[in-house]
DNA sequence: CGGCGACTTGACTTTCTTCAATGATCGTGG
DNA sequence: CCACGATCATTGAAGAAAGTCAAGTCGCCG
């Protein structure tokens, strides 16, 4: 697995690549925004060239100059703890912007890694907070980011909170089905370039445990996932799990 | 418990208060204004009366009108299940922001709830846009009190993924004890008006449990609480234990 | 084709939960 | 101010669930 960092190389096809064109930008930070705004956004963005799987987009520790939103593909972010460990601290489908916890302290607080090919937008972020002051559409659409990934983030920590283990993988699947459906793909069949470890790491459980459940589901009909294929056969039975109404 | 809402009625008294003037203007929305601009964010700022111990100061589904900032007491987050649970999200001290998670859907996320005594400034949050924009430095601080928001959701993520029950709860006595003493009060002997069952529930484990780990950190010499009061006595070993690597 | 890593499966141990009963605390109303 | 009821905290015993350890299988990349 690539420990190199993402070099800042540009790819002269998709310097022209511009929000505007961008089939996710209903869903990222150009949302509401009028052409005229539109374009100044799109001159301090840059599109480096995608990310390999295993490559990083930044490591925790490094100082903190951009935001990325994902344009394809999917991220891991996740905490170093004392023994060298991973701590996943989430996965981002395009459209998600990440780094935000970095604002605070100038530094990146957690580690960027593709899991699969990805493309990324940078954005410079005293750039953008300079524009952010000078256009309220964007303004108001950063803040509701920021403030959609407090929201999910305690949505997430109920699942965890979740004693048992069931409900959070369901839920998981879920989440996941939810997110990628409002990118245009299937709510009940995708591919999810996420390892047994690495889901098992996020979910706080074993990767043995991880196994087992997946087991369950797929002998109680409620979801196949073979290979990092995912197909959801039952939701509602699934979302019934999620809650702990169903045994 | 009362379950009313937090009337609009305004002490006269407490009208006068001013940022300039307040103890944790450090660690709140004023940091880094200088004078000019404290007194328009402060003209913006509606301090209510206190909340007594069991009040709403809004509820899920509330629409979304303005963030609440603790100026004493404390606050509990939390949200409603489907068969009418609460899930506790956070517990927030002073200088903190609650309701940023309501941004994005423009209605609360969650409840917030008194767990004592406790005064709040209200900040309504088109005003708190609009001077967002004209005021670099107040713009950058909300980004700034997100962001860390956010960071610590992922930080608080982590305790919780642990399995074993332990390190959850001393990783919380630290974050308590850490947030109380920037707030000039004891890192080692504190007064947590927070109920086990409350605790339990939001550290994702029974009250049988809490109770139990408490015995045992008294037995071991890390920490005692009883009837609210927290002692810690050993935060060294306490830190390790945080990170499982003390038996 | 070989080897390495990731996933699966089984047996056993540890830990937390649950259930139940007792004891402490707090607020309330007499 | 005290007595009562209710809620909350503590403790014990039994059961369920996930973790750990270990071995075997599958799949992928070189």
């Amino acid at each position: 697995m690539g420990s190199d960092r993402a070099t800042p190389v540009v790819d002269l096809e998709s310097v022209r690549a511009v929000c505007a064109g961008c089939s996710i930008q209903e869903l990222c930070l150009p949302y509401g925004l009028d052409k005229d705004d539109l374009e100044q956004l799109d001159r301090i963005i840059e599109r480096k060239r995608p990310l390999a799987a295993g490559e990083l987009a930044y490591a925790e520790g490094d100082p903190f100059r951009a935001l990325f939103a994902v344009r394809s593909g999917v991220l891991k972010t996740y905490l170093l703890e004392a023994e060298g460990e991973e701590h996943i601290t989430g996965f981002h489908f395009p459209g998600e912007l990440v780094g935000l916890d970095a604002i605070s302290g100038g530094i990146h607080a957690c580690s960027a890694r593709a899991l699969d090919t990805t493309s990324l937008c940078e954005i410079p972020f005293d750039r953008l907070d300079d524009l952010a002051g000078r256009i309220g559409g964007l303004r108001q659409q950063l803040f509701r980011l920021m403030s959609r990934e407090i929201h999910q983030d305690d949505r997430e920590r109920r699942n965890q909170a979740q004693a048992v283990a069931d409900p959070r993988l369901a839920a998981f699947l879920l989440d996941v089905s939810g997110r990628l459906s409002k990118l245009g793909f299937s709510a009940t069949t995708f591919r999810l370039k996420i390892s047994n470890r690495d889901l098992a790491n996020y979910l706080g459980l074993a990767p043995e445990t991880v196994s087992r459940l997946f087991r369950r589901f797929r002998e109680r009909g409620l979801a196949t996932v073979q290979s990092k294929e995912v197909r959801i056969h039952d939701p509602e039975r699934l979302r019934a799990l999620a809650r702990s109404l169903e045994e």
